[in-house]
Order: structure tokens, then C-alpha cells, then sequence
DNA sequence: GAGTGGTCTAGACCACCTC
DNA sequence: AGGTGGTCTAGACCACTCA
């Protein structure tokens, strides 16, 4: 029975429970675990690292919601086989590019403010024509065109005039703004590459693209950011762990 | 203040988290409690239903997972704006489209066994050359084809000889042969469509394809299914809601 | 029958937000 | 200052799995 070296640092900010699942994933990516080993139970790991079993089964938690574990009553806690893939986030594409150690650019095509088409404004619950931000950007890796996207945001909300998007993503911008981006729904599908997009993504004519929509709510409900992007499918895939509750 | 009315059976083996979180789901999917509302606080919920507090807290926390919630400290659980977006989830594409009422159809275009191919194999966790059921499927949605199916599957684990796969998806029958499907690792692209499968999808040379491929592990963590497949990106897409946590 | 996770209780203290 | 959600405790009983 594996039983990895956890410790508590109980005058630390961070919570118990995060701290045991913190390291407990470490174990697991680090092989200190193996794939498909089972677990000590939760009662047993609690009163080695001095916890009540509420929080032990809350550390767990975190990692059967990230797919890494698998509980089965009666049986125990196990480790799930194969490599585990990086999710799909809530952070914009250059967060996700930067934190791989690639150097994402971007280039900013146009940004104005304009009244919202219908279709914008039911997505981002205006009222229609209600003055939006629309902010279209060509995100490159190296010298290759990876992306184009284009945004709105409600004029009223975010102030977008004087942003530097050039070099910090739209994301990172909101955060430090103090908007807290909790819940977004989004929906990926492909198309044909537009006319008047082939040159920039150098593809082409006919080329697949591969598509996704995004509205981005804030924590309290409320519509930020809508989204619709196109981006050349040999380099970028959305990946995602899907854990059934 | 909205309180929705929330009844409890306590003789239902339905835990009661569940039972309030469906209710207050349907509360809120159906208007009782409009966007942007803010709920009463969970000790005040907790008291009026009888229940403690944690157990109030997991039922909202369902909510919050699902996107439908959001919550501050300080401030309380409000409920987001925006209409609600199905969820990928861990059902096939089979039960997918018959939940929405539509009408599939499938056609098996191969079913053999196999040595499995390395990529494959390594995506199942197998050794390499291991046997593996290789079953190709179109699917139809009335007359129109769908989506083309790869799927491999492990043989010594799963019986896959006399099963009707023209009437029942896979994962039916995989649940229903006693595989719990738990944990899916799945990754979205896009492509051209190749000229071997242009007749099949009726599209012309050069279409876009929407692609998705998949492991899934069930409840002991061990590969079930590997599964690459090509959709028609004008009919299909994948809808999903990314919480932060 | 023994061992596991799933649910539930009744409290406590704290961090954060708003007024 | 008052109210909210976030965390944590120390138990309890139950359902399920497996030998």
C-alpha cells in the first residue's frame, strides 16, 4: 500500500485540504504512486496526517474531479491508468500558450467600440444595440499565424481604450481589472477557412478550421466576454478530462 | 428573497443532497428563480428544510459544478445569467442525439479483430500487438451521415462478437455488460476530410471535418475504449460550460 | 463478516465583503 | 459591525463489495 510522505503546514493560508491534494498529485504525476494502485483508505490517511475524515475526503475530491482517481465503495480509492492530459481552462489562449513555454504574440487588428449586433447582444444579455467593445487580434506562434479572434465586451462594463492587448491576453487584463471570470460556456465546431481570412492565417483556400464560441461570466452572473475564434487545427487541439459525478 | 418550495422524502434512498439540488435546479430552469437572483443563505436554507448545513452546502456545490450557481464570500449564491448549455458528458453520441429526441441510426461498416496498431495500444495501456476489437460505424441522422467511428477495444476484456451495434450504442452496451465508464480523456481538432471517407460523409473533397478522440477508463481505472472520430462540423458540435474552482 | 466509500449531523472559527 | 461563504472537527449510520 503506498503510502506517500504528506505534511501540514497548519499556519499556512492554504487549506488543509488543498495542501494534502496538492501533494498528492504530485506523488501520483511523480510515479511515486503507480497506475491502478489502490489507495490507503480515507479513515486511515486522516488520522495519520491528524485529520477529520470530512477534509481528508475533501483533498480526494479534488482529484477524482480531475480525473486522476476513481472511488468504489466497498473497494477502495485507485489510481486511474494512462497519462493525464492538460484541461481545457478558463484562461485565455496566450495564458494557456505562455504557461506550455511557447512565446505567443499578438497582434491587434482592430478595436472599436460599436452597437451590438443582435446575436452579440442576446449572448451577452444587452439590450440590442447597446455599445460594445469588438476587438479582433491575430495570435501567432513564432512566425506562424495560429489564430483569429474576435471578441466583445460590453462597453459599459470594461473599459478596453488605453489596454496594451498587444502584450498582455484579454484575460489577464480582466483579472487584474478585478474581474473574476468564474463560469463560461462554450461550443467548438469546424468550418471552411473565409475569404477574407486566408491570407492571414496563411492557408489555403479551403483549408479546415477548427472553431470555438465562448461567453465568460463573471462571479457574480453577470456576461464579460463573448467570444467567436478560429484557430488552424494542425496546431492547436482542446483537451479535456471528462469525470462522470 | 426567492425561496423556492423544496419538499424532502427521507425514506427515498435518493440522498438528500440530490433531492434538493434537483428541485433548485428546476427552480431555476424554470424561472422560479430568475438570472442575476440572489439565493437565501445556506443556513437559513439548511434550518428551513431541516437539514445541517453541510449537506445544504454539497446540494448547492452540485449546482455551482454545473455552472448554474455562482458563489461569494461576503456576498451570497447568486444565480448566472445566460441560457443554461447542455454539458458534453460521458454518454456516446448515440445517446446523445436519442436524449434529444432525434432519431439515429447506425450503420456497422466493420467489426474484426485485431493485433493492435502501437498508438493504439498505448492509448488502451496494453502491450503492443495486444488483441483489440476494431469497429468501424457510421452514423446517420435520418438520411443525412453524421459522424464516421473508430473505435478500438480491448478483446480480452470485452465480449464484442454478438453484440447488435446497429441498435444500441456503445456505451449502452458497455454499460449494460457491467463497464462503469467513470473517466474519459477526449481531444477535439478539426481536419480535411480524406478521399476515403468523402463518399461515406456525402461531403465534397476538401470539406472540414470536426474530429474527436477518446479513452475512457471505468470505475477500477484500467482503458475500456479508445475511439477516434470525424464529425460533419455543420451538424455537430461540442457544447460545454468550464467552471473555476 | 470485515472493510470500504457515501451520506449526514451539529456544531466551531475564520476570511471576506458591504455598509 | 454584521452577514456571507470557506474551512474544519468528531463523530454516526448506511450501502456496497469481496472473501
Amino acid at each position: 500500500m503506498p503510502s506517500p510522505r504528506i505534511t501540514l503546514d497548519r499556519t499556512s493560508p492554504v487549506p488543509l485540504y488543498f495542501q494534502v491534494a496538492e501533494q498528492l498529485e504530485r506523488a501520483i504525476l511523480g510515479g511515486e504512486i503507480e497506475a491502478g494502485q489502490r489507495l490507503e483508505n480515507e479513515i486511515a490517511m486522516a488520522q495519520e496526517l491528524g485529520l477529520s475524515r470530512p477534509t481528508m475526503r475533501q483533498a480526494i475530491q479534488v482529484l477524482v474531479d480531475k480525473g486522476m482517481l476513481v472511488r468504489r465503495r466497498g473497494v477502495g480509492t485507485q489510481v486511474v491508468r494512462g497519462q493525464v492530459r492538460r484541461n481545457v481552462e478558463l484562461t485565455s489562449l496566450f495564458d494557456d500558450l505562455s504557461a506550455a513555454g511557447q512565446k505567443p504574440s499578438t497582434r491587434v487588428l482592430s478595436l472599436e467600440r460599436i452597437d451590438a449586433p443582435l446575436d452579440v447582444s442576446e449572448e451577452l444579455q444587452l439590450a440590442a444595440g447597446a455599445p460594445v467593445w469588438s476587438l479582433r487580434r491575430l495570435r501567432m506562434i513564432g512566425e506562424q499565424p495560429l489564430a483569429l479572434m474576435h471578441n466583445f465586451l460590453p462597453a459599459d462594463v470594461v473599459q478596453l481604450g488605453d489596454v496594451d492587448l498587444d502584450s498582455i491576453g484579454l484575460y489577464a487584463y480582466l483579472r487584474d481589472a478585478g474581474f473574476v471570470i468564474r463560469v463560461a460556456r462554450q461550443s467548438i465546431s469546424a468550418r471552411r477557412v473565409g475569404p477574407d481570412e486566408t491570407h492571414l492565417l496563411a492557408e489555403d483556400i479551403d483549408s479546415p478550421l477548427l472553431t470555438m464560441q465562448r461567453t465568460a461570466f463573471d462571479n457574480s452572473g453577470r456576461a464579460i466576454e463573448f467570444g467567436r475564434h478560429a484557430y488552424r487545427p494542425e496546431l492547436y487541439s482542446f483537451d479535456m478530462t471528462l469525470v462522470d459525478r
